[in-house]
DNA sequence: ACTAGATAGTTTAACATTTAACCATTTATA
DNA sequence: TATAAATGGTTAAATGTTAAACTATCTAGT
Protein backbone atom coordinates (compact mmCIF):
# COMPACT_ATOMS: atom_id res chain seq x y z
CA UNK A 1 0.00 0.00 0.00
CA UNK A 2 2.93 2.26 0.02
CA UNK A 3 2.37 5.32 2.27
CA UNK A 4 0.24 5.92 4.74
CA UNK A 5 0.17 9.92 4.48
CA UNK A 6 -2.02 11.34 1.58
CA UNK A 7 -1.96 15.10 1.76
CA UNK A 8 -3.59 16.93 -0.72
CA UNK A 9 -1.85 15.52 -3.78
CA UNK A 10 -3.05 12.01 -2.76
CA UNK A 11 -6.93 13.39 -1.95
CA UNK A 12 -6.86 14.76 -5.57
CA UNK A 13 -5.93 11.65 -6.97
CA UNK A 14 -8.43 9.54 -4.80
CA UNK A 15 -11.71 12.41 -6.02
CA UNK A 16 -10.11 12.33 -9.72
CA UNK A 17 -10.47 8.31 -9.84
CA UNK A 18 -13.63 8.60 -7.90
CA UNK A 19 -15.26 10.45 -10.40
CA UNK A 20 -14.10 8.68 -13.06
CA UNK A 21 -15.24 5.86 -11.52
CA UNK A 22 -19.01 7.27 -11.04
CA UNK A 23 -18.56 8.69 -14.79
CA UNK A 24 -17.26 5.23 -16.49
CA UNK A 25 -19.66 3.17 -14.32
CA UNK A 26 -22.46 5.29 -15.80
CA UNK A 27 -21.51 5.28 -18.88
CA UNK A 28 -20.68 1.52 -19.21
CA UNK A 29 -24.55 0.51 -17.68
CA UNK A 30 -26.42 2.63 -20.22
CA UNK A 31 -24.43 1.46 -23.15
CA UNK A 32 -25.08 -1.85 -21.90
CA UNK A 33 -28.61 -1.49 -20.85
CA UNK A 34 -30.43 -0.75 -24.10
CA UNK A 35 -29.66 -4.49 -25.05
CA UNK A 36 -32.24 -5.86 -22.51
CA UNK A 37 -34.36 -2.77 -22.19
CA UNK A 38 -35.66 -2.95 -25.40
CA UNK A 39 -37.07 -6.62 -23.36
CA UNK A 40 -38.92 -4.15 -20.99
CA UNK A 41 -36.89 -5.52 -18.42
CA UNK A 42 -35.86 -3.47 -15.58
CA UNK A 43 -31.89 -3.47 -15.20
CA UNK A 44 -32.94 -5.55 -11.46
CA UNK A 45 -35.26 -7.73 -13.23
CA UNK A 46 -32.71 -8.68 -15.68
CA UNK A 47 -30.34 -9.15 -12.89
CA UNK A 48 -32.38 -11.19 -11.19
CA UNK A 49 -33.18 -13.29 -14.79
CA UNK A 50 -29.96 -13.56 -14.85
CA UNK A 51 -29.08 -14.85 -11.20
CA UNK A 52 -31.24 -17.57 -11.68
CA UNK A 53 -30.29 -18.23 -15.03
CA UNK A 54 -27.01 -19.08 -13.58
CA UNK A 55 -26.58 -20.53 -10.53
CA UNK A 56 -30.20 -22.21 -9.98
CA UNK A 57 -32.99 -21.57 -7.96
CA UNK A 58 -32.94 -19.34 -4.63
CA UNK A 59 -34.85 -17.23 -2.03
CA UNK A 60 -35.68 -13.73 -2.65
CA UNK A 61 -33.53 -12.87 0.04
CA UNK A 62 -30.44 -14.39 -1.36
CA UNK A 63 -31.28 -12.70 -4.91
CA UNK A 64 -31.37 -9.43 -2.90
CA UNK A 65 -27.86 -9.67 -1.96
CA UNK A 66 -27.02 -10.70 -5.09
CA UNK A 67 -28.52 -8.05 -7.22
CA UNK A 68 -27.68 -5.37 -4.46
CA UNK A 69 -31.32 -4.72 -3.98
CA UNK A 70 -33.42 -4.03 -0.80
CA UNK A 71 -35.73 -6.95 0.14
CA UNK A 72 -38.66 -4.95 -0.13
CA UNK A 73 -37.58 -4.30 -3.57
CA UNK A 74 -37.39 -8.19 -4.37
CA UNK A 75 -41.12 -8.47 -3.94
CA UNK A 76 -41.62 -6.16 -6.26
CA UNK A 77 -39.63 -7.34 -8.89
CA UNK A 78 -40.08 -10.98 -8.53
CA UNK A 79 -44.19 -9.72 -8.55
CA UNK A 80 -43.35 -8.37 -12.05
CA UNK A 81 -41.16 -11.60 -13.32
CA UNK A 82 -44.42 -13.67 -12.15
CA UNK A 83 -46.76 -11.51 -13.97
CA UNK A 84 -44.64 -12.22 -17.36
CA UNK A 85 -44.88 -15.49 -16.94
CA UNK A 86 -40.85 -15.48 -16.46
CA UNK A 87 -40.03 -16.72 -13.14
CA UNK A 88 -41.91 -18.57 -10.13
CA UNK A 89 -42.59 -18.34 -6.42
CA UNK A 90 -42.14 -21.53 -4.72
CA UNK A 91 -42.77 -21.61 -0.64
CA UNK A 92 -39.51 -23.83 0.23
CA UNK A 93 -39.54 -26.38 3.12
CA UNK A 94 -38.88 -23.56 5.83
CA UNK A 95 -42.65 -21.99 4.73
CA UNK A 96 -41.44 -18.42 5.39
CA UNK A 97 -38.94 -19.11 2.33
CA UNK A 98 -40.25 -17.81 -1.07
CA UNK A 99 -37.78 -20.54 -3.58
CA UNK A 100 -37.62 -18.32 -7.00
CA UNK A 101 -37.16 -20.38 -10.22
CA UNK A 102 -37.44 -19.90 -13.73
CA UNK A 103 -39.86 -21.07 -16.18
CA UNK A 104 -39.19 -22.56 -19.29
CA UNK A 105 -40.03 -19.55 -21.02
CA UNK A 106 -38.04 -17.36 -18.46
CA UNK A 107 -35.14 -19.73 -19.66
CA UNK A 108 -35.86 -19.37 -23.03
CA UNK A 109 -35.63 -15.59 -22.57
CA UNK A 110 -31.82 -15.64 -21.26
CA UNK A 111 -30.99 -18.41 -23.56
CA UNK A 112 -31.43 -15.60 -26.00
CA UNK A 113 -30.63 -12.57 -24.48
CA UNK A 114 -27.95 -13.41 -22.12
CA UNK A 115 -25.70 -13.43 -24.67
CA UNK A 116 -26.56 -10.33 -26.42
CA UNK A 117 -26.07 -8.92 -23.15
CA UNK A 118 -22.75 -10.30 -22.69
CA UNK A 119 -21.64 -9.11 -26.21
CA UNK A 120 -22.38 -5.88 -25.46
CA UNK A 121 -21.09 -6.03 -22.65
CA UNK A 122 -17.81 -7.29 -24.29
CA UNK A 123 -18.05 -4.91 -26.86
CA UNK A 124 -17.93 -1.38 -24.65
CA UNK A 125 -14.98 -3.44 -22.72
CA UNK A 126 -12.95 -3.46 -25.64
CA UNK A 127 -11.49 -0.87 -25.19
CA UNK A 128 -8.96 -1.99 -23.17
CA UNK A 129 -6.78 -5.02 -23.77
CA UNK A 130 -7.00 -8.36 -21.74
CA UNK A 131 -3.79 -7.28 -19.20
CA UNK A 132 -5.35 -3.91 -19.06
CA UNK A 133 -8.47 -6.04 -18.06
CA UNK A 134 -6.83 -7.93 -15.37
CA UNK A 135 -5.50 -4.90 -14.09
CA UNK A 136 -8.56 -3.18 -13.84
CA UNK A 137 -10.30 -5.77 -12.64
CA UNK A 138 -7.89 -6.76 -9.77
CA UNK A 139 -7.59 -2.67 -9.10
CA UNK A 140 -11.76 -2.57 -8.70
CA UNK A 141 -11.79 -6.13 -6.59
CA UNK A 142 -9.52 -4.22 -4.11
CA UNK A 143 -11.42 -1.02 -3.88
CA UNK A 144 -14.64 -2.93 -3.54
CA UNK A 145 -13.78 -4.68 -0.80
CA UNK A 146 -12.50 -1.92 1.40
CA UNK A 147 -15.37 0.40 0.22
CA UNK A 148 -17.71 -2.67 1.30
CA UNK A 149 -16.07 -2.72 4.77
CA UNK A 150 -16.62 0.73 5.50
CA UNK A 151 -20.04 1.46 4.08
CA UNK A 152 -21.90 -1.39 5.89
CA UNK A 153 -25.38 -0.50 5.02
CA UNK A 154 -27.43 -0.87 7.70
CA UNK A 155 -30.67 -1.12 6.77
CA UNK A 156 -32.73 -3.68 4.02
CA UNK A 157 -29.47 -3.65 1.79
CA UNK A 158 -27.00 -6.69 1.05
CA UNK A 159 -26.16 -7.70 4.53
CA UNK A 160 -24.61 -10.41 2.42
CA UNK A 161 -21.62 -11.38 0.13
CA UNK B 1 -5.02 -2.34 -27.32
CA UNK B 2 -3.41 -5.72 -28.39
CA UNK B 3 -5.07 -8.14 -30.27
CA UNK B 4 -8.57 -7.32 -31.55
CA UNK B 5 -9.85 -11.07 -31.26
CA UNK B 6 -11.56 -11.76 -28.31
CA UNK B 7 -13.27 -15.02 -28.07
CA UNK B 8 -14.59 -16.75 -25.30
CA UNK B 9 -11.48 -16.26 -22.77
CA UNK B 10 -12.03 -12.37 -23.71
CA UNK B 11 -15.19 -11.86 -23.38
CA UNK B 12 -15.19 -13.61 -19.96
CA UNK B 13 -12.60 -11.66 -18.81
CA UNK B 14 -14.93 -8.56 -19.96
CA UNK B 15 -18.00 -10.14 -17.87
CA UNK B 16 -15.61 -10.28 -15.05
CA UNK B 17 -14.36 -6.42 -15.25
CA UNK B 18 -18.04 -5.55 -15.72
CA UNK B 19 -19.41 -7.09 -12.92
CA UNK B 20 -16.63 -5.77 -10.59
CA UNK B 21 -17.11 -2.35 -11.67
CA UNK B 22 -21.05 -2.51 -11.01
CA UNK B 23 -20.04 -3.67 -7.65
CA UNK B 24 -16.83 -1.04 -6.56
CA UNK B 25 -19.37 1.21 -7.78
CA UNK B 26 -22.16 0.34 -5.75
CA UNK B 27 -19.90 0.07 -2.83
CA UNK B 28 -17.60 2.93 -3.07
CA UNK B 29 -21.15 5.67 -3.44
CA UNK B 30 -22.50 3.62 -0.50
CA UNK B 31 -19.49 4.42 1.78
CA UNK B 32 -19.59 8.14 0.22
CA UNK B 33 -22.94 8.65 0.80
CA UNK B 34 -23.90 8.83 4.36
CA UNK B 35 -21.36 11.71 4.63
CA UNK B 36 -23.87 14.28 3.02
CA UNK B 37 -27.25 11.57 3.72
CA UNK B 38 -26.67 12.87 7.20
CA UNK B 39 -27.40 16.71 5.44
CA UNK B 40 -30.92 15.74 4.12
CA UNK B 41 -28.99 15.66 0.89
CA UNK B 42 -29.65 13.03 -2.05
CA UNK B 43 -26.43 12.56 -4.47
CA UNK B 44 -27.94 14.45 -6.88
CA UNK B 45 -28.50 17.83 -4.76
CA UNK B 46 -25.39 17.17 -3.73
CA UNK B 47 -24.01 16.87 -7.05
CA UNK B 48 -25.65 20.36 -8.07
CA UNK B 49 -24.16 22.08 -5.04
CA UNK B 50 -21.11 20.53 -5.53
CA UNK B 51 -20.94 21.57 -9.42
CA UNK B 52 -22.20 25.41 -8.40
CA UNK B 53 -19.37 25.59 -5.92
CA UNK B 54 -16.29 24.57 -7.77
CA UNK B 55 -17.28 25.57 -11.20
CA UNK B 56 -19.64 28.87 -10.28
CA UNK B 57 -23.46 29.53 -11.71
CA UNK B 58 -24.90 27.88 -14.91
CA UNK B 59 -27.59 26.77 -16.14
CA UNK B 60 -29.58 24.37 -15.33
CA UNK B 61 -29.02 22.07 -18.66
CA UNK B 62 -25.11 22.35 -18.05
CA UNK B 63 -25.48 21.28 -14.34
CA UNK B 64 -27.88 18.41 -15.22
CA UNK B 65 -25.30 17.35 -17.70
CA UNK B 66 -22.48 17.73 -15.19
CA UNK B 67 -24.13 14.87 -13.12
CA UNK B 68 -25.60 13.00 -15.45
CA UNK B 69 -29.63 13.82 -14.94
CA UNK B 70 -32.07 14.36 -16.82
CA UNK B 71 -33.67 17.62 -17.38
CA UNK B 72 -36.80 17.43 -15.61
CA UNK B 73 -35.55 16.27 -13.02
CA UNK B 74 -33.07 19.04 -12.55
CA UNK B 75 -35.99 20.77 -12.22
CA UNK B 76 -37.31 19.18 -9.19
CA UNK B 77 -33.29 19.14 -7.72
CA UNK B 78 -33.26 22.97 -7.95
CA UNK B 79 -37.00 23.30 -6.19
CA UNK B 80 -35.63 21.23 -3.31
CA UNK B 81 -32.54 23.76 -3.31
CA UNK B 82 -34.24 26.44 -3.26
CA UNK B 83 -36.85 25.49 -0.98
CA UNK B 84 -34.14 24.98 1.51
CA UNK B 85 -32.87 28.35 0.83
CA UNK B 86 -29.27 26.39 -0.71
CA UNK B 87 -29.23 28.24 -4.09
CA UNK B 88 -31.38 30.07 -6.26
CA UNK B 89 -32.73 30.59 -9.70
CA UNK B 90 -32.13 33.65 -11.77
CA UNK B 91 -33.67 34.61 -14.85
CA UNK B 92 -30.40 35.12 -17.39
CA UNK B 93 -29.94 37.19 -20.80
CA UNK B 94 -31.57 34.78 -22.45
CA UNK B 95 -34.73 34.24 -21.25
CA UNK B 96 -34.93 30.94 -21.63
CA UNK B 97 -31.99 29.81 -18.98
CA UNK B 98 -32.46 29.92 -15.50
CA UNK B 99 -29.02 30.70 -14.08
CA UNK B 100 -28.52 28.83 -11.06
CA UNK B 101 -26.76 30.54 -8.24
CA UNK B 102 -25.39 29.26 -5.07
CA UNK B 103 -26.53 31.19 -1.80
CA UNK B 104 -24.73 32.42 0.89
CA UNK B 105 -26.24 29.46 3.24
CA UNK B 106 -25.05 27.07 0.09
CA UNK B 107 -21.60 28.12 0.25
CA UNK B 108 -21.05 27.80 3.55
CA UNK B 109 -22.69 24.24 3.57
CA UNK B 110 -20.50 23.59 1.15
CA UNK B 111 -17.52 25.08 3.28
CA UNK B 112 -18.07 22.59 5.41
CA UNK B 113 -19.59 19.91 3.77
CA UNK B 114 -17.24 19.56 0.65
CA UNK B 115 -13.95 18.51 3.08
CA UNK B 116 -15.71 15.89 4.88
CA UNK B 117 -17.21 14.30 1.91
CA UNK B 118 -13.58 14.54 0.30
CA UNK B 119 -12.17 13.12 3.08
CA UNK B 120 -14.52 10.25 2.64
CA UNK B 121 -13.60 9.49 -0.16
CA UNK B 122 -9.77 9.90 0.35
CA UNK B 123 -10.10 7.38 3.04
CA UNK B 124 -11.94 4.44 0.59
CA UNK B 125 -9.54 5.20 -1.72
CA UNK B 126 -6.95 5.09 0.52
CA UNK B 127 -7.02 1.31 -0.60
CA UNK B 128 -4.98 1.93 -3.11
CA UNK B 129 -1.48 3.63 -3.48
CA UNK B 130 -0.69 6.52 -5.70
CA UNK B 131 0.38 4.60 -8.40
CA UNK B 132 -2.59 2.30 -8.72
CA UNK B 133 -4.73 5.11 -8.14
CA UNK B 134 -3.20 6.54 -10.99
CA UNK B 135 -3.44 3.37 -13.36
CA UNK B 136 -7.06 3.24 -12.14
CA UNK B 137 -8.07 6.57 -13.45
CA UNK B 138 -6.41 6.02 -16.52
CA UNK B 139 -8.58 3.00 -17.37
CA UNK B 140 -11.36 4.03 -16.33
CA UNK B 141 -11.32 7.39 -18.40
CA UNK B 142 -10.62 5.08 -21.66
CA UNK B 143 -12.80 2.80 -20.92
CA UNK B 144 -16.01 5.32 -19.94
CA UNK B 145 -14.71 7.14 -23.34
CA UNK B 146 -15.82 4.13 -25.07
CA UNK B 147 -18.86 3.18 -23.43
CA UNK B 148 -20.20 6.54 -23.55
CA UNK B 149 -19.32 7.04 -27.64
CA UNK B 150 -21.16 3.77 -27.84
CA UNK B 151 -24.33 4.51 -25.30
CA UNK B 152 -25.36 7.65 -26.51
CA UNK B 153 -28.32 7.57 -24.79
CA UNK B 154 -31.47 9.47 -27.16
CA UNK B 155 -33.63 11.18 -25.06
CA UNK B 156 -33.20 13.35 -21.93
CA UNK B 157 -30.03 12.57 -20.90
CA UNK B 158 -26.42 13.88 -21.01
CA UNK B 159 -26.01 14.64 -24.75
CA UNK B 160 -23.06 16.74 -23.57
CA UNK B 161 -19.64 16.18 -22.50
C1' DA C 1 -40.73 40.67 -41.02
C1' DC C 2 -42.28 35.72 -40.95
C1' DT C 3 -42.00 31.31 -40.27
C1' DA C 4 -39.74 26.87 -39.01
C1' DG C 5 -36.90 24.69 -36.17
C1' DA C 6 -34.06 24.46 -32.14
C1' DT C 7 -33.50 25.10 -27.24
C1' DA C 8 -34.36 25.60 -21.86
C1' DG C 9 -37.32 24.58 -18.65
C1' DT C 10 -41.79 22.74 -16.61
C1' DT C 11 -45.30 19.43 -16.04
C1' DT C 12 -47.36 14.98 -15.87
C1' DA C 13 -47.67 10.02 -15.66
C1' DA C 14 -45.47 5.84 -14.89
C1' DC C 15 -42.42 3.41 -12.22
C1' DA C 16 -38.40 1.73 -9.38
C1' DT C 17 -36.55 2.02 -5.04
C1' DT C 18 -36.00 2.50 -0.04
C1' DT C 19 -37.36 2.48 4.73
C1' DA C 20 -40.20 1.14 8.36
C1' DA C 21 -44.00 -1.23 10.16
C1' DC C 22 -45.97 -5.55 10.09
C1' DC C 23 -47.11 -10.77 9.78
C1' DA C 24 -45.89 -15.51 9.78
C1' DT C 25 -42.68 -18.74 10.87
C1' DT C 26 -38.63 -20.63 12.83
C1' DT C 27 -34.97 -20.98 16.33
C1' DA C 28 -33.07 -20.31 20.73
C1' DT C 29 -33.65 -19.87 25.61
C1' DA C 30 -35.44 -20.13 30.02
C1' DT D 1 -43.04 -26.44 26.75
C1' DA D 2 -43.54 -21.54 26.61
C1' DT D 3 -41.74 -17.33 25.52
C1' DA D 4 -38.51 -14.17 23.19
C1' DA D 5 -35.71 -13.07 19.47
C1' DA D 6 -34.50 -13.60 14.77
C1' DT D 7 -35.72 -14.24 9.96
C1' DG D 8 -38.08 -13.97 5.18
C1' DG D 9 -41.40 -11.71 2.95
C1' DT D 10 -45.15 -8.20 2.22
C1' DT D 11 -47.18 -3.72 2.48
C1' DA D 12 -47.53 1.27 2.54
C1' DA D 13 -45.75 5.87 2.26
C1' DA D 14 -42.34 8.88 0.55
C1' DT D 15 -39.24 10.07 -2.89
C1' DG D 16 -36.28 10.25 -6.97
C1' DT D 17 -36.05 9.36 -11.72
C1' DT D 18 -37.19 9.22 -16.59
C1' DA D 19 -39.64 10.05 -20.93
C1' DA D 20 -42.80 12.61 -23.35
C1' DA D 21 -45.82 16.36 -24.12
C1' DC D 22 -45.97 21.15 -23.70
C1' DT D 23 -44.76 26.37 -23.26
C1' DA D 24 -41.87 30.13 -24.00
C1' DT D 25 -38.09 31.95 -26.17
C1' DC D 26 -34.48 32.39 -29.41
C1' DT D 27 -32.15 31.72 -34.14
C1' DA D 28 -31.96 30.95 -39.11
C1' DG D 29 -33.60 31.05 -43.51
C1' DT D 30 -36.61 33.00 -46.65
Amino acid sequence: MGTHYSGPQGERRALDAFIKLARAGDAVMAATASAFADEGLTISQFGALETLYHLGPMSQKLIAAKILRSGGNLTLVVDNLERRGLAVRRPGADRRVNTVTLTPKGRRLMERLFPRVAGRIAEVMEALCAAELETLGALLKKLGRSAAARGARSGGRHDVE
